[in-house]
DNA sequence: AGTAGAATTTGAACCGATCCAAACCAGATG
DNA sequence: CATCTGGTTTGGATCGGTTCAAATTCTACT
C-alpha cells in the first residue's frame, strides 16, 4: 500500500488484455464499436492494473481542444474571489461556461516573470483578460500566445485587440449630469490610475493626458458634463487613487482640506465610492446631506451600503457572458463590443444643501 | 488578414532557421546553452513565421506536471464566486497557489454526465473537492482519476479519503452550549440535507439516521448539548433545508406555527442563519430579544448582518491553504486533518426573555 | 601541428493517447 | 468454391514538444 511509481499506460492495459493499443483506446473512447467480449477483457485488465482511464494529457495533444478558457489578471489570484467587480463578471463567465461545458482556468502570478510563464503555459483555448489597471504587459503576453482573447474593459485604444466594455465617456457624463441636474456645482473626482503606479492630486493637464483609456474617457465624460453645466472644469480637483482604501482616504483628506470643499464626488469605481462613504461617515459628514457621491460599476455591495450608492452600472455579468461567447465562437475577426451602462439612483445623491 | 489556419510548429521554425528541432527547442527552454548567433537566428525565424513559443500541449506530455490544481464541485461553476463559504475557501486556495506559482482550474458541470467527463479530462495535478452536499458521486469520480485529491469538509467517514475539515460534533455542541448557557431551553434546528434532495420537517429518528456525515455530526453535537442542558432532545423540532432561502423560510414557518415556538435557533450554516434573520425581521420578531440565532461557518456576511451573527467559525481560508499544500506535497499517504472551530459571539444571541 | 577537453548541435526516442487505412474474419450469396 | 459484405482488429502515423547520448565543432595548450 505504499506510494509507488505507477505509470499505467493505455499500452500496458492493451498488452495485458492481449489486444492492440488501438482497440484498447476504442474501449474507452468508443466502446460501442468493440466486441463485447473483448471490451470486457480490456476493462478487466484495466481494473486489475489500476488504470484510471485515458490520461487527458495524451488525448489533448491529438484533439487540440482543451475545453477550458483562461481568465487572466495581473492581480493575485484571490482577486477573482475578493473583488466585487471581478466576482460579478466571473459569475457571468461561469454561467456561459456551464452552458457550454467548458472549464475555467484562473491564471495569475505573484511576479511578472511567473505571470509570463503561466500565460505561456496555460492549457486553455483562449483568454479573457482583466486588464483593469496596468494591463498592457498582460495583454502583450496574451497576444503573443496566439490564442483568441478578449480584453474586458477597454484599457487600450488598439483596434487590433478584441474587447468588451462600456462607453466610459457616456457613463461618466451621465453620472456628472445627474449631479449637475440636482444642482451641484462644486465637484471633485476620485480617479483610477492614469498610467500605472501613481497616486496623488493631479492637475487638469496631467489628468487630461492620462494614458489608460478607461480612466481618460471617464475623466473626459465627467469634465464634459461639468462644463455643460456651466462650471469651470479646470477648477475641479482630481485625485488619482489606486482603487484602494488608503489612497481614496488620502484623496478625501485632500478635497476637504480646501476652503470650499466639494458637494459632489465623482468616484470612478464603486470600490472607491464605498471607501469614500466610509470616510465621510467617520468624519460625520452627512451623505447625501452635505455631500453626494456617485460611483461607477454597479457592484452588489452598493445596494446595501449606508446610504445605498448611486452609481453607473456596467452590465458585468453580461460582459462575462459575451466574452466567453466571443472566445468560444472565435471566427478570426476581432470585435469590440460596447455595452450600455445604466444610471442607478439610490440614496447617496441628492440636491446640495441651500 | 483573414482567418487562416496557422499551425506553426517548433519543427517549422527549426527548418526555417536551418537547425535541428532539438536546438530549436533549447532556444526556448534553455536559451543559455545555445550559441548566441544561432539563438538569434532561430528567434528571427520564429518571429517571421509568427511562432508564439512552444505549445504547452506538447511540453505537457513529456513534463508530466501541469502545474495547476483542480477545484471540483457538483454545483454550477458560479458557486465559487457567489457562495460566501466557497469564496473564503477559494481565497485561501488562491493564496497558497500564488505562493507556489500553481494555477487553478475550476471544474464543474451542468449535468452529471458532463461532470464525469470534465473530471476525467481536467488537466490538473490534483483535486480539491467541495463535497458539501451529495458529493459522494463526485468523490467517486475524482478518486477514479487516480490523482491526489483532498475532500473539504468530511462528507464521508471513509478513511481512505484524504480530507480537511472541522470537528462538527464539537462545533455544534459549542453552539448549543452557548445558547443553553444563556438560559435557552426551547431549541429548533435548521439542518442541512440528510442524504440528498430532501427537505421538510424531520423526526428525531429520521434526523439521527442522516447519511451525510457532516449533517449527522452537527445534529449529534446539537442534541448532545441540549440533552446535557436538561432539555428533551426528542422534542426539538428539526427542519431539513437545502441551504437556500425557500426551504429555510419554510422551516421557520413550521417552527413558528407551533404553540410554543423556539427561543433559540441552531442553523447549520451561516447562509441559512442569515436567511433566518431576514425572515424574523420581516415578521417583526426581535433578534435576539425574542429569538436567538446561531449559525455555522463564519462567513464575512455574518459580521455585517443586522444583527451581527453569532456563529461557529471554521478556519475557511486555512482549510483552503492546507488543501493546496496537501495536494502539492502529496507523498502517497492520505491524511485527514481536523482543524479547530471557534465560537464567535456577536449580536444575534442573548438570554431568553423572562 | 596535434589533441584533450569544453561547448554545441544533432537526431532518435519518448511522452500517452487518437485516428485511420488496411488486414482480417465469418457468414451470406451466386 | 470464389466473391462480396459488414463488423472488428491491427499497427503505423501523428499530435508538438523535451531529453539525452553521441557526434561534431571550438578552444586552448603542448
Amino acid at each position: 500500500m505504499d506510494a509507488k511509481i505507477k505509470p499505467v499506460r493505455l499500452a500496458d492495459v492493451a498488452k495485458a488484455a492481449g489486444v492492440s493499443h488501438g482497440t484498447a483506446s476504442n474501449v474507452f473512447s468508443r466502446p460501442e464499436i468493440v466486441r463485447e467480449e473483448v471490451r470486457e477483457r480490456v476493462r478487466a485488465a484495466a481494473g486489475k492494473l489500476g488504470y484510471g482511464g485515458p490520461d487527458p494529457k495524451g488525448r489533448l495533444l491529438r484533439a487540440g481542444k482543451v475545453n477550458a478558457i483562461g481568465v487572466a489578471t495581473a492581480e493575485p489570484l484571490s482577486y477573482f474571489f475578493d473583488d466585487p467587480f471581478a466576482r460579478v463578471v466571473m459569475s457571468g463567465i461561469s454561467e456561459a461556461c456551464d452552458r457550454t461545458g467548458a472549464g475555467i482556468a484562473l491564471v495569475s502570478a505573484a511576479n511578472e516573470e511567473q505571470l509570463a510563464w503561466n500565460i505561456r503555459s496555460a492549457l486553455v483555448d483562449g483568454f479573457i483578460v482583466f486588464c483593469l489597471e496596468g494591463g498592457s504587459r498582460l495583454v502583450e503576453l496574451t497576444r503573443e500566445r496566439g490564442l483568441p482573447f478578449v480584453a474586458l474593459d477597454f484599457g487600450f485604444d488598439d483596434e487590433r485587440i478584441a474587447a468588451i466594455g462600456v462607453d466610459d465617456v457616456a457613463g461618466a457624463r451621465r453620472a456628472a449630469r445627474h449631479l449637475a441636474g440636482l444642482g451641484h456645482r462644486r465637484f471633485a473626482i476620485l480617479s483610477l490610475e492614469f498610467d500605472g503606479g501613481g497616486h496623488g492630486p493631479a492637475s487638469f493637464e496631467r489628468a487630461s493626458a492620462t494614458v489608460y483609456a478607461g480612466t481618460r474617457d471617464r475623466i473626459a465624460g465627467y469634465l464634459g458634463a461639468i462644463t455643460e453645466a456651466g462650471a469651470d472644469p479646470a477648477s475641479v480637483p482630481i485625485y488619482e487613487t489606486q482603487n484602494d482604501k488608503a489612497t481614496t482616504h488620502a484623496g478625501l483628506e485632500y478635497f476637504f482640506a480646501a476652503e470650499t470643499p466639494p458637494t459632489a464626488i465623482l468616484a470612478m469605481s464603486d470600490k472607491v465610492a464605498l471607501y469614500a462613504l466610509d470616510w465621510l461617515a467617520a468624519r460625520g459628514i452627512p451623505v447625501p446631506g452635505d455631500v453626494s457621491v456617485v460611483g461607477f460599476d454597479g457592484v452588489p455591495e452598493g445596494e446595501t451600503s449606508e446610504p445605498p450608492l448611486t452609481t453607473i452600472a456596467q452590465p458585468m455579468a453580461e460582459m462575462g457572458r459575451r466574452a466567453v461567447e466571443m472566445i468560444l465562437g472565435f471566427d478570426g475577426t476581432i470585435r469590440r463590443e460596447t455595452l450600455d451602462v445604466e444610471l442607478i439612483v439610490r440614496g447617496s445623491t441628492s440636491a446640495p444643501r441651500g
